[in-house]
This record gives structure tokens, C-alpha cells and sequence, in this order.
DNA sequence: TTCAATGATTAAAG
DNA sequence: CTTTAATCATTGAA
């Protein structure tokens, strides 16, 4: 003990002999005389005060060396850390200990929500070629890709200016703290600064930049929000189907009546024909169901139509099929098997196409007819002619009363 | 302007 | 997850 007050009397300029170091806030004690502090320490005051405004006047060598020497002091870590235990006591620590704060519940708001929105989080160069991609199949020929990529555009931008930014305030931080650890490092030559300290500092710097990273997300977040309402506004803008695609949807679903529920094969392969997404066939198939079943009748015309369409394209298809003589050898040249090309072709067509049982009737008043609702999975369903969707055809055991029995011969013959 | 048609969204059910 | 049923919101024709 006796080298650190030693030290201390350097330090402070005056003996503290026999005086506590506990008051640290108080004024240095003065020296020599124990328990006579009256006058005595007003005039170590005024010491003090006179070696302070006179400090200038020493030689900057001087005073280098005396700092020099100070440094060295072989007692000068274990006084530091001695009075850095102090100040660990006092105030300093009950601050620290306060400044504990739990993950605020609003950052994690603001983070998942960026996440969400693939703001933050992994680069999504995935994503945004998978959007790209699926712009590009959509063929352009709907808006609704172009509004896509704008959305993805803004979207794109939005995330990158947030990701400049924080990279910004980050560099900022960690130039900030070596800065300001540099600074106490070097302060705790000369003053005593406990390593705990200098955490607690950066920790407090990260927070103050964390708050302001916060506003970021904060202001990102809106930024999303705003231009997601925008887009959503736009999404709800609805874009009729093309003339073609609805073609091509009701041709599968009055062909498939009986069972208009597409595979996920079938549901893609129906969007790429018609330009437009899955999900999208499953709306349309949604809403044709829902609709078709409330009001069958309504959608009669529409039903013989297409069954009638499908028919002579299936009769196209069989037509040709069966000219091969490749397939047929036994039926001799093509002319020696003449199909019969209208009315008899067509209505066996009918009933060979087994979905179409409501288009069997062209143009008759069928609803009476129809015991059970079409849409019932206990309708027969026979095997399509087009191949592309026979996985999905399904060959129930029991044949609706109402319909006439059913061609063997033709499927026979096939 | 009206209104049926239609694509999308939603809750509920399985 | 898919589907149904109801509903919303827009479109396009009258």
C-alpha cells in the first residue's frame, strides 16, 4: 500500500496520507495535517488550482516526461485497476446494470415483417429469378406480368437502398467504436478506464445505432407496405381471360363434366396453354363449378356447344387414327373402311366421349334428365380420347341409371 | 348508368 | 394442402 499512495500523492500533487479514496466524487484531501481540514484545505485547494493554471507554463518536454514517468510507473496498473474497481462501485455500475434491455418486441416486429417481405434475409436471387421466369412463360401478353415486375422492380430497389443503408450505418458503427475504444484505450493511460467500461461504451453506441437502423426498418417497412397496398390495388384489377384460354378452359371442363377436377399436371398443362397460372386455373375451375352447379341450366347452350366442339375434334382424332393403315393393316387401304363422316360418326363420338353425357343430347332440354348432379364422383367416367388426359381418367364401377349402356364395341374395336 | 359476367379473395371444412 | 360457397371488385355490354 504504501508505493500506491505513493503514487497517488504524484498523481494528485498532494500527500493523501491517512485519507480514504472512497469519497471519489469529493475533492482531493489535503495533505498532512489528520483531522484539521479548516484552512488547510482550502489552501491545498488553492495549490491545486495554482499548479493547474500554471501547468502551461511548464515546458512541453517536461511535462512529457512527467507524463512519461507516470505511465511507467510500475504501480500504475494495479492502482488503475484498484480504482477502476471503485468506479465500478459507484454510480457508473448501477447505470450499466439498468441499460440491460430485453430484444425490443418492435425491432422483431419490424425484422420478421422485413423478412416476410424479402427485404432482409437471404439474398433472394432465387426468388426474383423464379419471378423473372414466370414473367417470361406468362409470354407478356398480360399485364399482369408487367405489373409483376414493377412490383418486383420496386420491390428490388426498396431492398436495395435499405441494404446500402444499413450497410452504411453498420460501417459507421464499427468505425465509431474503434474510434471511440481507440480513444479510451488511450485515455486509460492517463485516467483509470476498466475493460468492462469500454464494453459497456460500445454497447451503448450500438444501441443509439440500432435505434437508428430501426427508423430504417422502420421506414422500410412503410415503404413496402405502401407500394404492396398500391400493388395489391392493382392485383385486384382484374384482366378478363383471353377469348382463347377461356375456350381452352371450357373445353376441358364440359369435356370432363363429370369429373372437372384437373390434376396438378393436367391444371399446368392448361395454364400454359392458356398464358396464365395455375392458380389461376384453379380459380377459373373453382368458379365454373360453384357457378355450373348453381345453375345448370343456364350454362346449357354453353355445354352443348362445347361438347359438340370436343366431338369433332375427337372424331378428327379417331378419324385419323383409324386411316393409319399402319395401325389397321387388316382393314386394307383407307377406302375399304370409309368413316361415316356426319351424323352417325358424330353421335357415336357422343358416346364415346363419356364425360359429355349432357352433350350426348345436343340441343335437347336435359335437365330433367339429369338425376344425379353432374358433378357427382359417382358419374362414370370414361377414358378420354385425347391421351393428355387419361391419367386422371377414372373408370367408376357403377353406371348412372339415366344413361344408355355403353359402348364396349367401340372401345372394342380401339 | 345499370347490371350480368367474371376473376380474385376469403372463411370454413375436410 | 384443396375445395366449396359466399362475396368482393372490376369489366364490358346494353
Amino acid at each position: 500500500m504504501d508505493e500506491q499512495t505513493r503514487m497517488l500523492q504524484t498523481l494528485a500533487g498532494v500527500n493523501m496520507a491517512g485519507h480514504s479514496v472512497q469519497g471519489g466524487m469529493t475533492l482531493p484531501p489535503p495533505h498532512g495535517h489528520d483531522g484539521t481540514d479548516g484552512d488547510g484545505r482550502k489552501q491545498d485547494i488553492g495549490d491545486i488550482l495554482h499548479q493547474i493554471m500554471t501547468i502551461t507554463d511548464q515546458s512541453l518536454d517536461e511535462a512529457q516526461a512527467k507524463k512519461h514517468a507516470l505511465n511507467c510507473h510500475r504501480m500504475k496498473p494495479a492502482l488503475f485497476s484498484v480504482l477502476c474497481e471503485i468506479k465500478e462501485k459507484t454510480g457508473l455500475s448501477i447505470r450499466g446494470a439498468q441499460e440491460e434491455d430485453p430484444p425490443d418486441p418492435q425491432l422483431m416486429r419490424l425484422d420478421n415483417m422485413l423478412l416476410a417481405e424479402g427485404v432482409s434475409g437471404p439474398e433472394k436471387g432465387t426468388g426474383a429469378a423464379a419471378a423473372a421466369a414466370a414473367a417470361a412463360a406468362s409470354g407478356g401478353s398480360s399485364d399482369n406480368s408487367i405489373e409483376h415486375s414493377d412490383y418486383r422492380a420496386k420491390l428490388s430497389q426498396i431492398r436495395q437502398i435499405y441494404h446500402t443503408e444499413l450497410e452504411k450505418y453498420e460501417q459507421a458503427c464499427n468505425e465509431f467504436t474503434t474510434h471511440v475504444m481507440n480513444l479510451l484505450r488511450e485515455q486509460s493511460r492517463t485516467r483509470p478506464i476498466s475493460p468492462k467500461e469500454i464494453e459497456r461504451m460500445v454497447g451503448i453506441i450500438h444501441r443509439k445505432f440500432s435505434s437508428i437502423q430501426m427508423q430504417l426498418k422502420q421506414s422500410t417497412c412503410e415503404a413496402v407496405m405502401i407500394l404492396r397496398s398500391r400493388f395489391l390495388d392493382a392485383r385486384r384489377k382484374r384482366r378478363n381471360f383471353s377469348k382463347q384460354a377461356t375456350e381452352i378452359l371450357n373445353e376441358y371442363f364440359y369435356s370432363h363434366l363429370s369429373n372437372p377436377y384437373p390434376s396438378e399436371e393436367a391444371k399446368e398443362e392448361l395454364a400454359k396453354k392458356c398464358s396464365i397460372t395455375v392458380s389461376q386455373v384453379s380459380n377459373w375451375f373453382g368458379n365454373k363449378r360453384i357457378r355450373y352447379k348453381k345453375n345448370i341450366g343456364k350454362f346449357q347452350e354453353e355445354a352443348n356447344l362445347y361438347a359438340a366442339k370436343t366431338a369433332v375434334n375427337a372424331a378428327h382424332a379417331l378419324s385419323n387414327f383409324l386411316s393409319d393403315p399402319s395401325l389397321f393393316p387388316f382393314l386394307g387401304s383407307s377406302g375399304s373402311f370409309n368413316l361415316p363422316n356426319s351424323g352417325d360418326m358424330y353421335m357415336n363420338m357422343q358416346s364415346l366421349n363419356g364425360d359429355s353425357y349432357q352433350g350426348a343430347q345436343v340441343g335437347a332440354n336435359v335437365q330433367s334428365q339429369v338425376g344425379e348432379t353432374p358433378l357427382s364422383p359417382s358419374s362414370v367416367h370414361l377414358p378420354q380420347l385425347s391421351p393428355k388426359y387419361m391419367h386422371q381418367a377414372r373408370v367408376c364401377t357403377q353406371l348412372a341409371p339415366s344413361r344408355p349402356p355403353r359402348l364396349s364395341g367401340h372401345l372394342l374395336l380401339l
